[in-house]
DNA sequence: TTGTAGGCGTTATCAG
DNA sequence: CTGATAACGCCTACAA
């Protein structure tokens, strides 16, 4: 199938291209006559643009890159749809590319979106991330930047996320409310900012409520499945019969350890109770219930892409002044820490 | 930040743009001094060819686009992934958009992804999807396309399928085999290819073993979610208390009837058994854990990604011949029928 | 109101 | 071995 060009429509209708093009995007210097046979004909032919020729000429494509650490993830996968409904909205489309939490990927995957000169990107980055130079390099190339839920304090650019101090403080406030005096901690890898923040969170509220901190009541996940929140509650239960509360980094882990608990048969929430983080689908439907914070991924992804266009949208300024945005946590209080 | 060009480097080395850029890409012509400058100097300059006159010349982008119905699902985000890893080993990035189960999205993200001039088209049919003029559409305009899962059997292309009656057969033999007498369907809508064959399966194997089929223990949804599990399944056992077996057509929906009965305190498998389809991380982390069918859809990416490729790469032939992928699904026990 | 000319950055052809 | 020159298809001053 050969493409039309503004050429074909010219040399057809017998007249110069320039008028063509100026036909199509509806120039006033352009007789009535004149641009309803070019519209007609370009109607008549299916004539698009060629998004090649337009994007060189325009130095832009419409396109955005999303860098995210796994897209097969209840949360991310809520963002991704958010990111891609509000982009379409504005007319762009979303290149998304995988950093599976490794920083070379990510490195790799950032540059490839960079030499396809994307409009922009967005980006949730990788447990490993502790070099900041790749994403330092896409500001440098006058790149607009949005950073959402992975951030990291050290790049200046606009955010979207959520209070994590704040949000782990909830969901142990709430074990605390509901009676439980020695809680653990299931916490997420080392590196990321909010599973810092989300343990910190845990730490400080300890403290505000005169619990005494107990580091060996925290446990480290690599990577924060369902496997390892299975294996450090059996570890925990060794090492911490008495526990009576856990407060997992997502709802994954608490999903493993209640998996483990109904496994050996401690009572939830009478023996032990479960707080998770982020409110999977499956919280819903696991025995007990699952309690867990609200963490609004829809709408991350939406007000990512928002900024991210106002941002495209100034990109010749030279002064362009960041922004984060946070958003709203709640809590959810089901059977695992408040029974049926 | 300027972008360097090849005439920039041409200037600075005082030499044609045409020997830089035979020089970078490695053509024979070139004397190994030159050829050494220009690489040094286009390295310490961060040089990357201008993809927009890339594509423009070549008349290709390097990317594709994806159409599925909903990116927040458990098997889809499975098969997104291994589109993206297969894309990217061979150079190709990925381009998103959802349909949302509806035929005039369908519609109009491929009329964007064409006018984004992809170099192929991979796609997972929306519902509604009875119209194939869109898709017919992208054949005309000689764009490589392949269908997986969610196919048409009227479009003459390239497709990566499971054998759903076959599966769906496994899965009714197995609640036959286990001792069900009266099976009930909750099917899914009565558009979508695999939803009638997965019903065509449950029929034929009834009969098969001589059960008559009862078309009053069909019900049919309209999305297949939980709530429509939920709601048939209480319907169901009120028009049918001696049902004792389940077959749901995805896994959502049988965890939707999980739901229910567990409320209702009918024993599972005791009373009733179920089988769910797909093979979702949920159904392994309920009460009890579901019995399903294992569909690969990681591997259905991969291989959708690979025959797309192949299409891409002969697209000048005329005859291209068109393959159908049939990949093995196979049948995961759990409890919800063999108990513990 | 219409058209000419130049350029976006790269690649391919063909002389020198 | 090197370099002019002409596309690719579109857009936009600037002339006519």
């Amino acid at each position: 199938m050969k493409d039309i060009t503004l050429k074909e429509i010219a040399s057809k209708l017998g007249i110069s291209i320039t008028t063509v093009s100026k036909a199509l995007k509806n120039y006033p210097d352009v007789s009535e006559k004149t641009r309803n046979s070019v519209l007609e004909l370009a109607k008549s032919l299916h004539f698009t643009p060629n998004s090649f020729a337009v994007n060189l000429r325009t130095k832009e494509s419409k396109t955005i890159g999303l860098v995210i650490p796994e897209v097969v993830h209840h949360f991310f996968s809520s963002v991704i749809n958010g990111i891609i409904d509000e982009a379409e909205k504005h007319g762009y489309l979303v290149i998304i590319v995988q950093s599976n939490e490794s920083l070379e990927m990510e490195i790799k995957q950032i540059e490839m979106l960079l030499n396809k000169r994307v409009d922009g990107i967005l980006i949730s980055l990788s447990n490993d991330s502790n070099d900041d130079e790749h994403i330092k390099e896409i500001q440098r190339r006058g790149v607009p930047l949005v950073l959402f839920d992975k951030i990291s304090k050290l790049i200046n650019c606009s955010k979207v996320i959520i209070n994590d101090q704040k949000a782990a403080s909830d969901a142990v406030e709430h074990l605390i409310s509901v009676g439980c005096k020695k809680i653990a901690h299931i916490r997420g890898p080392l590196n990321p900012q909010n599973s810092v923040d989300r343990f910190l969170g845990y730490k400080k509220t300890l403290e505000r409520n005169n619990i005494p901190f107990d580091a060996s009541l925290v446990y480290t996940c690599k990577g924060a499945g369902f496997d390892e929140g299975y294996e450090f509650t059996k570890q925990l239960l060794n090492e911490h019969p008495d526990v009576d509360g856990i407060f997992a980094v997502t709802d994954m882990v608490a999903v493993g350890a209640i998996t483990y608990l109904n496994e050996i048969n401690v009572k939830i929430p009478e023996q032990v109770k479960v707080i998770g983080f982020s409110n999977w689908f499956m919280g819903q439907v696991i025995t007990p219930k699952l309690s867990t914070i609200d963490q609004p991924g829809y709408e991350m992804g939406v007000k990512s892409f928002d900024l991210l266009f106002e941002e495209m949208q100034h990109k010749s300024e030279t002064i362009f002044k960041y922004k984060t945005v946070e958003l709203e946590t709640g809590i959810i209080a089901r059977e695992s820490t408040l029974g049926k």
